[in-house]
DNA sequence: CTCACTACTTAGTAAGTACTAAGTAGCGTA
DNA sequence: TACGCTACTTAGTACTTACTAAGTAGTGAG
């Protein structure tokens, strides 16, 4: 499983530009956490799965949680640019806390079948949210900050209806814990479940 | 964070009969690693929270893999036998899958009634299902298990309506969503928020 | 061609990891 | 009161951990 210092082959030097290098490490890191969480890594496995020395991967993240603020900063950048993409809006629209300009059922919509192909990063954010309910964790900030944003989110798609703080609670709930089902069997076929969830928890707010 | 040698009293000779001691290393890993997870444990750690030696708490569980399993068989029988109290039914009924004399309303209120007095073990189970995606996890097994059972569980408690399984699935869904939601912020009413989310889940589904 | 820069390496440190072997001390029983 | 059992300790093993200091080797600009 983690391997040791014997295994490693001799490397041959393999400098690269630091922008290049860098995303290598976010996006091996980003692997291994979603398989492990964050406890479960070392350094020294990113430097292996990157092919450099783990004094190599510090250069460029500092220190370990240094490397997890880069995956986490790297992702919401990636997330905001393909989520306003499908959705058709400015990236503005999902940063500020205004309205929204879509429907609460083509929000989700977007949102699922976005992660219904990215499996792992998926994993990421389900395996890092539990992890981080610790206090101590470093993640904890992250994702306290991204509960409540994400709940504002969903509220102001759900304008329309009778209880939008409900639903959109609501909708968190159902769209985290389905992902799991998912994840731990991916048989499912999300994006189905999730239509037919999604329909039972909006229609009874729904106002005519 | 995690103690240093330096950190631990001098120890007065505490002995105790096994089973007694087995309970308390169950009783604090129990709190460890819902905090931590198993892989933000060590045995030293636990060992420090029953005021005896890392070898001390090995000579009872083994290995570390022991302890976690321990753990979870301990947790497996508390919660069968409160279940089955708090259902007033067999706990035979429970294990084997056959139907189940209550039904999916009283089940889950039952389930999230007990949920919400112990969020310990809750936090518990979220963290440890979540790192034991991983196939290489010493739970993996287990919560592989455990969600094909639980899903037929639901299932057989949704007996009554006009698809169980995609019932069960989604109920299993949104009861595990919210209480991460619940976890993260502790000020929601986990049964109140369950009995909106559960009415408007099976309503659909009722048969006349 | 030279030089500054920087992406890396090696070789450390001090600490923590799971786990073992061998011995010690308390307790129930004969 | 002696004896065996066993719950524990100490001291060790071999290894991993995050991180640092100092040096090396590619690279691009002058």
């Amino acid at each position: 499983m983690t391997s040791t210092a014997s295994d490693r082959p001799q490397r041959v030097r393999d400098r690269r530009p630091a922008p290049e290098r860098l995303k290598q490490i976010i996006t091996e890191a980003t692997t291994l956490i979603a398989e492990r969480g964050f406890w479960g890594i070392s350094i020294q496995d990113v430097a292996d799965a990157c092919g450099i020395s783990d004094a190599g991967v510090l250069h460029h993240v500092g220190t370990k949680e240094g490397l997890l603020v880069a995956v986490l900063e790297h992702r919401d950048e990636v997330d905001i640019a393909l989520l306003s993409q499908m959705l058709g809006i400015a990236e503005s629209e999902l940063k500020a806390d205004g309205t929204l300009s879509v429907s609460l059922r083509d929000f989700c919509r977007a949102l699922v079948a976005r992660n219904a192909q990215q499996p792992e990063i998926v994993r990421l954010y389900s395996v890092l949210n539990a992890e981080s309910l610790d206090p101590q964790h470093p993640a904890y900030a992250y994702f306290s900050a991204r509960e409540v944003w994400a709940t504002a989110l969903f509220a102001a798609a759900a304008a329309g209806t009778a209880n939008p703080a409900r639903i959109a609670r609501q909708v968190f709930a159902a769209m985290d814990g389905l992902q799991l089902r998912w994840l731990r069997n991916p048989a499912i076929d999300l994006v189905a479940e999730w239509d037919a969830l999604a329909e039972s928890i909006v229609r009874p707010y729904e106002m005519h």
